[in-house]
DNA sequence: TTGCGTGCAAAGGTTTTGCATGGCA
DNA sequence: TGCCATGCAAAACCTTTGCACGCAA
């Protein structure tokens, strides 16, 4: 199914300048409708699920599921950023359900240890690592 | 939250003979629930639910969320295998399905420096890694 | 003008919850 | 006996869909 955009709308610039400012950070569907809603320039809801669609099959924001009871998340995606820092990973706190973003060489290198020893080339973008936090941990 | 069982009971046994019998099978919670009704047998489904969820929590079980719009998929895990080889990590191929039990030091290091450098406990019962296994990647 | 995008409301399907009953230790 | 587990029904939840209208090219 190709879902790429074809037409350029008011909505989709906005939407994507919108999650451009939130950098990294971690905005589920219905956080984008409460923001535009409060700025007075509602979006429909169906509008914000088709274009995030768009835009993760465009390779311009990613999806994250961290469970089936917690709704998915998007963050856009830096490209240049992306080279310069490397791969971004996943944390969910079984405690109190925070999401950690890490940036960290030492699970980078691990990526080439299990592809080069073990065969499995890991998917960054779908893997999420459970544990605890620094404040659930006691 | 705690969520571990403390009563043992028939529907918990026999739940978990059947997820065993499927051994590396994908299994919904529905199927669970139809193949008990087929049996004429039948256990609610909120206990179906509810017993999974203690499952995983005990890591018994593994939980898989392919995407937001299809049901989650358990599989048992062997417990006494995992034992038996020390610190136990799963990767899951997203090409063929196949669940891979790995036992890497290096992995385990990174534990450690999770630990330290980032403060997250990993907990390697819970975490699956997500990826493509050596006959998926071409 | 053509056809995609939008927005509203409603449906869809999975998972959770309230509460009374039943079962384990 | 004291809790925990069960099961039913209903709710909650996120996400998708149908359809008429609006807008981009």
């Amino acid at each position: 199914m190709d879902t790429r955009s074809k037409y350029r709308t008011k909505q989709r610039d906005i939407l994507l300048s919108y999650l451009r400012s939130v950098g990294g950070g971690h905005i589920t569907a219905n956080d984008v409708c409460s923001y535009f809603k409060e700025q007075g320039a509602p979006i429909g809801q169906s509008t914000v699920y088709r274009q995030l669609e768009s835009l993760v099959d465009e390779g311009l924001v990613n999806k994250y599921i961290i469970d089936t009871n917690s709704p998915a998340c998007f963050e856009y995606v830096d490209h240049d950023m992306c080279q310069r820092d490397g791969i971004c990973f996943h944390c969910k706190c079984e405690g109190c359900g925070k999401l950690i973003h890490l940036k960290c060489d030492e699970l980078s290198d691990i990526m080439g240890h299990l592809n080069e020893e073990h065969h499995f080339t890991l998917d960054p973008k779908r893997t999420v690592l459970y544990g605890l936090c620094e404040d659930c941990r006691k």
